[in-house]
DNA sequence: ATAGGGTTAG
């Protein structure tokens, strides 16, 4: 019979057509969708039974292709209030497409006009973690409290999703103390209990008790930490222990699943703590075990990269990010330019700036400090120049760079009227890095006593980078009774930071005061621990090498022992005599040759030049400055090799080419 | 047919 198809609809047609809707997630499906939507209007009655789950299907698509309007009109066309439970479903769908969009003021609003729709449409244990996570997400504690008041009356803050959305909202509205209440409240906990809880100590700064919680759930005999244990504790990792870092290593490598998002977690612990070689090395794990990388990992592996000059690993990653079509991607790009200028090669970093499509102040900064960083302030000072005339507005890390820019190349005027500039004009309120910045300029050009000056006028504490700054420069300019102020203050400020022992040691030494040279000495052997002990870095094939002072756990220590004694040998015969007055006053002066002749770096350019081929590129990284000795000893033997020698200290990068050095030797 | 925790650049 002909009239009655139209009501017993073929279900095979509306599942086609549902299976069509589904299909659509981006706004190119647009017009696929609104047809199928008017055929399923004609083949389903309001009555039949996929009438229900067929328009949750089309809030879900017109979501997904961003038509948020029509997703709406698909909810109102629902107009009687009998049908509760399923009027409550399409409610909490369409929540969650404007939460996902991170609409929560609209996801808010939806959930308000629920009740006065009908008496049988309310929330449910859908809806509450919904609009919990919006108030959480818009910091509304108001409207989040009387949410979960609301949630208890109802009996429903037993369930665990509710449970684990209000300790989130309780502690990203900044009341850590109550999400601790609802946690400690609860029967069952499980592993998303433990995440909701470390991450709500640890996004609001309460960095010990998040580690702490951390530590009673793996602890504890049967819990599996998943991935987002790792990201939850994340951000309470950021000047980790040693042993915390073991830990939630320990965690990771338990995982059965190691989801991305694990991966990504874990690297950006290694890479915000300094473990910089850990941070690439998992990276290459990554590559071996064969787990694709997403714009997360890339971004977060990029900085570990530039600390370590691992040009290849670098260069790698940008193919890769090219391969996988992640451009244009602002950060991403920022951060493959400041990569190319960590590594040294300021025309990789200087291409990637070029192509840019978009640039921020953050891609600006880059190239400022890239610039600076190879000592060229003149064209660190234009593109600042250019970045004012772009209309950008510089913010205080800009200032850093073309500081930090003007002070390695000696740029005096332009660097104090810079100054001026930030406090005057932009209303920046200086920090400890830019009185630095201003220290090292003032001093290295020889201003020591208007250095000085500087810091007593100085509105902030002056911390040991400061101090640490006009050391280096009464070391420079031989002025010892600066130096001598510097050194003690240097001294009572941070008598556990050996970073500056040799330089405070020399001064007190060059000043006779042998019974301060010892106190500088006990309190190093004493609290010694803390010593960052000098390394090199430097990249071969896929490997990283770290080198230290008179490393002889080498496997190649032999060979490279033997080609150092030839290079120092031959640069001998050039004029070079090591520099013993950089090191330490009371060691024989033999001794004191052999201890420069040994430093890391030398070691480091020794083994590149046995394991490379001619003309190749050697690039080192160095934790700490390089000393002049091996600044020297470096230029020498770019000469006798006829290699461009890259190295990378703690402030600024060396380019070396046929014994000079892009730093000028002003550093 | 629907819900919770969680990551990236100077």
């Amino acid at each position: 019979m002909p009239g009655s198809r139209s009501h017993l609809p073929a279900t095979g047609d509306a599942d086609a057509l549902l299976r069509l809707v589904a299909a659509c997630r981006a706004p190119a499906h647009l017009a696929s969708l609104r047809a199928a939507h008017a055929r399923l209007l004609l083949l389903l009655h309001p009555s039949h039974p996929s009438a229900a789950p067929a328009r949750v299907k089309l809030i879900q698509a017109y979501a997904a292709c961003s038509a948020l309007p029509a997703a709406h009109a698909v909810l109102n066309s629902l107009c009687s209030p009998d049908r509760g439970a399923a009027a409550t479903i399409c409610f909490n769908v369409l929540i969650r497409a404007l939460t996902a969009a991170s609409l929560h003021r609209d996801a808010l609003r939806l959930f308000a006009s629920m009740r006065p729709r009908g008496s049988a449409c309310f929330p449910d244990h859908y809806t509450y973690p919904l609009v919990l996570k919006s108030c959480a997400a818009s910091k509304d504690l108001q409207l989040g409290l009387q949410i979960h008041s609301a949630v208890a009356k109802l009996g429903l803050d037993a369930n665990r999703y509710v449970a684990h959305s209000a300790i989130s909202m309780y502690a990203r509205c900044g009341c850590p103390e109550d999400a601790h209440r609802v946690f400690d409240g609860m029967q069952n906990r499980d592993v998303v209990s433990w995440n909701a809880m470390i991450s709500g100590f640890a996004r609001v700064g309460l960095f010990e008790r998040a580690v702490d919680v951390f530590k009673e759930f793996v602890a504890l005999p049967y819990s599996i930490p998943d991935a987002g244990t790792i990201a939850s504790i994340l951000p309470a990792m950021g000047n980790a222990k040693a042993e915390d870092i073991v830990l939630v290593r320990k965690a990771f490598n338990e995982m059965q699943l190691k989801e991305l998002i694990s991966w990504n977690a874990m690297l950006a612990i290694y890479a915000n703590n300094g473990y910089h070689v850990k941070a690439v090395g998992l990276f290459l794990k990554m590559e071996k075990d064969g787990v694709e990388p997403d714009s997360m990992t890339v971004a977060t592996v990029l900085p570990p990269c530039g600390e370590l000059s691992t040009f290849s690993a670098g260069k790698r990653i940008h193919e890769i990010i090219k391969k996988k079509g992640m451009l244009p991607n602002l950060l991403l790009e920022n951060a493959l330019t400041d990569m190319y200028a960590s590594c040294g090669s300021l025309k990789d970093a200087r291409n990637v700036f070029d192509s840019m499509s978009a640039r921020d102040v953050i891609s600006w900064t880059s190239i400022i400090s890239a610039y600076g960083k190879h000592g060229h302030g003149r064209e660190a000072v234009d593109l600042f120049e250019k970045m004012l005339g772009l209309g950008l507005e510089p913010d205080s890390i800009a200032f850093v760079a073309v500081l930090a820019a003007c002070s390695h190349a000696g740029l005096l005027d332009v660097g104090k009227r810079y100054f001026d500039s930030m406090t005057c004009r932009y209303h920046i309120t200086p920090k400890a890095e830019h009185y630095t910045c201003m220290v090292d300029l003032l001093g290295r050009a020889g201003c020591i006593g208007e250095a000085y000056d500087f810091i007593m006028t100085m509105p902030i504490e002056p911390n040991e980078r400061v101090w640490g700054a006009l050391l280096q420069a009464c070391r420079i300019h031989s002025n010892m009774d600066v130096g001598l102020v510097a050194a003690d203050s240097l001294f009572r400020l941070v008598p556990e930071q050996t970073g500056y022992y040799v330089l405070l040691s020399n001064m007190y030494a060059r000043a006779g005061r042998w019974a301060d040279v010892t106190s500088v000495r006990n309190a190093m052997a004493n609290k010694g621990i803390k010593k960052l002990p000098g390394a090199s870095i430097v990249e071969l094939g896929d490997q990283v090498h770290t080198f230290h002072i008179g490393d002889r756990c080498h496997p190649q220590s032999e060979m490279i022992y033997q080609k150092l004694d030839e290079l120092l040998g031959r640069i001998r015969g050039m004029g070079y005599n090591p520099e013993v007055d950089a090191t330490l006053h009371d060691v024989e002066e033999e001794d004191k040759e052999r201890h420069l002749s040994v430093h890391s770096e030398k070691l480091a350019i020794a083994f590149l030049l046995i394991n490379t081929s001619p003309g190749t590129p050697i690039r080192v990284a160095m934790n700490l400055r390089t000393c002049g000795d091996c600044h020297l000893a470096a230029k020498l033997i770019s000469t006798i090799t006829s290699r461009e020698i890259i190295l990378k200290d703690s402030n600024r990068i060396h380019h070396i080419v046929q014994g000079g050095c892009s730093c000028g030797d002003y550093w």
